[in-house]
RNA sequence: GUGAGUAUAGCUCAACCGGUCAGAGCGCCAGGUUGUGGCCCUGGAGGUUGCGGGUUCGAGUCCCGCUACUCACCCCA
């Protein structure tokens, strides 16, 4: 006996009682960013390693630990991708988009991979659904890019959530605050988690969002980032929050909110609900105005989003959310004996010409269980096809809905299930 | 990478102190209707109780190891 072979740890297959869901998700989510106006951007699912190495930065978690890295027969170093950002901004300066369009408006529904320990909201595989512009320094574009966000979350009625907003400076200011904090963290450096300790020199933002108790008791009374923000990422922040206040976006401020990409500037946001576990953002996002300068490019600003949809699908479920129907066939079409097969696959091929979804027989079952089946579909009308009514030139059309039959003359079977469907169609 | 918990039919779960305890519901199949679904009734298929050891007269039940899953830390979407 041959092993069965299981899906690798981390991911998860899709089926029939699942993918509607997930169409459904992405139906309406494209038509939110087409009234954004972002277009959709697909890029390869590996690139090569030195491209989040350097866009991410080396010393994050992301890069350092969690990437499926591997060679190619070539000798390549290649790297599934772990978030989408810095490949749009790979693409967007390989084609130097930079010289076309003045503000690249685009978004992405794609797989991500990274090689954490699963646990509720983390898989080893998971979707994002995201956007980027880039092209411009200002603060509206901030705002727009937080308004999708919400807008999407919104759209599927979600409500138990907080925006948490921060700003993290620039390479003009960041340094200067990364040096005062690390001075003030080093004079309580005894009463530090292990971790934290060892982020005072390399890393101490990361310090300021450790969940530990010792940790938190301590950055309480540190010095915060906006008092030692530069003019220009001070006046970006004041301006964001003014246009979030004047179209109604309600906002957390958070001091403490890091995020682990090197490449944020100025805005840093997340969007996190207490529905979720301890997996609980849904959606975070940035500026990133260094970013294509790491790439080897012009300095280009840049801000996005990204939010995982399995988070979203775990609070829609505990939601209760309509996700609609999966599609069903029409109509099935039944029949009596294997020498009608070809009749019914005639009037099959007929109805699928016309566009018109169906299903028929094909496990050569007996009427019961072909009823059974075609309820079981939840179609609206059985055509059945047997000696008798071939006798008479007929068949017989049952509406399962309510139960009615009809004698329908041979000729006749595509007219009357095109016009009920017609109908069926325009009463929704 | 660290810690804790769980592992019984396709699914959700039951089986008191180790002793007819291998079961139920759902699902699937068939019959009740010699050619008609849903409801109802009856029956059936389906399990080497995750894997490997051990203790015992006897292990789904206790012990050890392995594996997987789950949750939490960590990190993030």
């Amino acid at each position: 006996m041959k092993k069965i072979l299981k899906n690798v740890r981390g991911t998860k297959d899709i089926l029939p009682d699942e993918s509607y869901k997930w169409q459904h998700i992405e139906q309406r989510v494209r038509k939110i960013f087409e009234v954004y106006n972002y277009k959709e951007m697909r890029t390869p699912i590996f690139e090569e390693t030195e491209l989040f190495a350097r866009g991410i930065g080396e010393l994050t978690d992301i890069v350092s630990k969690e990437m499926y890295t591997f060679f190619d027969k070539g000798g390549t170093s290649l790297t599934l991708k772990p978030e989408m950002t810095a490949s749009v901004m790979r693409a967007y300066l390989q084609h130097e988009v930079n010289k076309q369009i003045p503000l690249f408006k685009v978004y992405y529904i794609s797989p991500m991979f990274r090689q954490e320990r699963p646990q509720a909201g983390r898989l080893r595989q998971f979707h994002q659904i995201g956007a980027e512009a880039i092209g411009s320094p200002n603060s509206e574009v901030d705002a727009e890019i937080i308004a999708l966000a919400l807008h999407i979350i919104e759209n599927f009625d979600i409500k138990n959530y907080t925006l948490k907003l921060n700003s993290v400076g620039c390479q003009n200011c960041r340094p200067a605050y990364k040096e005062v904090l690390r001075e003030y963290l080093r004079k309580f450096y005894d009463l530090l988690s292990e971790d934290s300790k060892n982020r005072v020199e390399r890393n101490p933002l990361r310090v300021l969002d450790s969940k530990d108790e010792k940790d938190k008791a301590v950055v309480e009374n540190a010095p915060l980032i906006y008092e030692y923000l530069c003019g220009n990422c001070a006046e970006h922040f004041e301006e964001l929050k003014g246009i979030l206040d004047a179209i109604g976006i309600k906002y957390e401020l958070d001091p403490f909110l890091v995020r682990g990409l090197d490449y944020y500037t100025k805005t840093a946001f997340e969007i996190i609900s207490p529905d979720l576990g301890s997996q609980d953002a849904i959606a975070g996002g940035g500026r990133y105005d260094l970013l294509s300068k790491e790439l080897g490019g012009p300095e280009v600003p840049g801000v996005g989003f990204a939010l995982g949809i399995e988070r979203m699908m775990l609070i829609l479920e505990k939601n209760a959310y309509n996700f609609g129907e999966v599609s069903k066939p029409f109509v099935y079409v039944a029949y009596l004996g294997s020498n009608l097969r070809n009749f019914a696959l005639n009037i099959v091929f007929s109805l699928r010409k016309k566009m018109i979804p169906c299903e028929m027989e094909l496990l050569n079952r007996s009427l019961k269980s072909q009823m059974r089946e075609a309820d079981r579909q939840g179609v609206r009308f059985v055509v059945i096809i047997g000696e008798d009514e071939l006798r008479n030139n007929k068949c017989t059309i049952r509406d399962m809905k309510s139960g009615e039959q009809f004698g329908v003359e041979l000729s006749q079977i595509l007219e009357f299930i095109t016009s009920r469907y017609a109908q069926e169609a325009s009463t929704n």
